[in-house]
DNA sequence: ATAGCAATTGACTGACTGGTCTACTTTCAA
DNA sequence: TTGAAAGTAGACCAGTCAGTCAATTGCTAT
């Protein structure tokens, strides 16, 4: 009882490794950002960070679950908002991304996709664990995309796990080009050709 | 005049360097790839890196470079064909795509855009280069578009620039999920709603 | 009061990093 | 034949990496 509230009271030195990490990880990816900068940024010696965590790996995993975990929560109020129509939802979904976009000065993108390539091949924890992340996210766009279909918005020829996918996909590397481009361009490139032609009306 | 001849053959060694760096850093990132671990994959010493190479970041170059120039050429033989129709020279650059997925058994995935969602944020002179080559490529993919435009296999109504984007952005974004899922599900799905709602005929 | 555990601390380790240095060999033009 | 440059070679450097460890503090259940 006592134990768990001194515990969460003890959490916030992890969780300030936590958050340093995924914010220089976020900047320089996960093989560029030692232990020791994490411990510079928020002030908490290495004995600490090995009491918490048995690995950078541990450490690795740790930050992946709570972005996941912190982002669908994002997820969940844009794109489950019950007020507005499915594809204005998916339309504030990219429209934040291209905020945080510019937030980070086309530096940061999407932790997830950026780990996903950096540490897909290198070690199949990492791997399965942002894997498990996507198709999550994967399972939002279905949810809404679903909405779109049963209000008659969108076509119902071509599978919601299928265009799920593809947006997705699309939106990860409209992600990348963005930051190799330092403009939010593709960004919208991709917006507006998948409002255009794939989320369309069926032709009565 | 034999200069030129001399210098040719002894780049084998650099020609060595430049192979066994992009292997390397193809399979593991540029971070995670050491100039030591390079020199024992093709047994040159140290010091003769260094006569080549200024440091690792002009080696990097070095392989970036020499990797665009080989792609390009599969990419001119692909994508220029001008016996085959365009819209078939895509589908056999995505079918090449595919079947590179599988050689690597889905680790290695496009070096160009590996480095770009690892390198971007992190240098300037890296992101410039890789900028550069990404935009090679999609102008072979606006020429193959103004083909398919010109025949009337595509409508017109969309700038061959702006599709160009969205292809090559959609198609790096297939990649990278298509590592962490190890599967090329996703690199199908893309291509398959690609072919069905983007790239179709004008209505009559 | 005290035993005992959670948490903190930072000096320390060995392996490895990118990069330097000097010595040596080969090539080839004058 | 000779001298300079190109290239080969690997020992070596300072710094950093992930990870260890023994000593200490703070809390709390008995």
């Amino acid at each position: 009882m006592y134990e768990k509230l001194g515990r969460m009271k003890n959490n916030v030195t992890r969780d300030k490794l936590i958050d340093s990490g995924a914010q220089l990880i976020s900047q320089q990816g996960y093989n560029a950002t030692g232990i020791n900068a994490v411990l510079k940024v928020c002030g908490v010696p290495k004995g600490s960070f090995y009491h918490y965590f048995s690995s950078k790996e541990d450490f690795g995993l740790a930050v992946i679950e709570r972005f996941a975990a912190s982002y669908d929560e994002t997820l969940v109020s844009l794109l489950e908002d019950n007020d507005t129509p499915p594809l204005e939802r998916l339309k504030r979904y990219f429209a934040a991304g291209r905020v945080h976009m510019h937030e980070c000065d086309h530096a940061t993108g999407c932790l997830i996709g950026n780990l996903g390539q950096e540490l897909s091949g290198q070690s199949d924890t990492f791997r399965d664990a942002l894997n498990l992340v996507f198709q999550r996210w994967e399972q939002r766009f279905v949810h809404c995309l679903k909405d779109a279909q049963a209000r008659g918005d969108i076509a119902t020829h071509t599978a919601p796990e299928a265009l799920a996918s593809f947006i997705l996909t699309g939106w990860e590397g409209a992600i990348l080009r963005a930051k190799t481009l330092k403009s939010v361009e593709p960004m919208e490139q991709f917006e507006t050709i998948l409002f255009q032609q794939v989320l369309v009306r069926p032709s009565p």
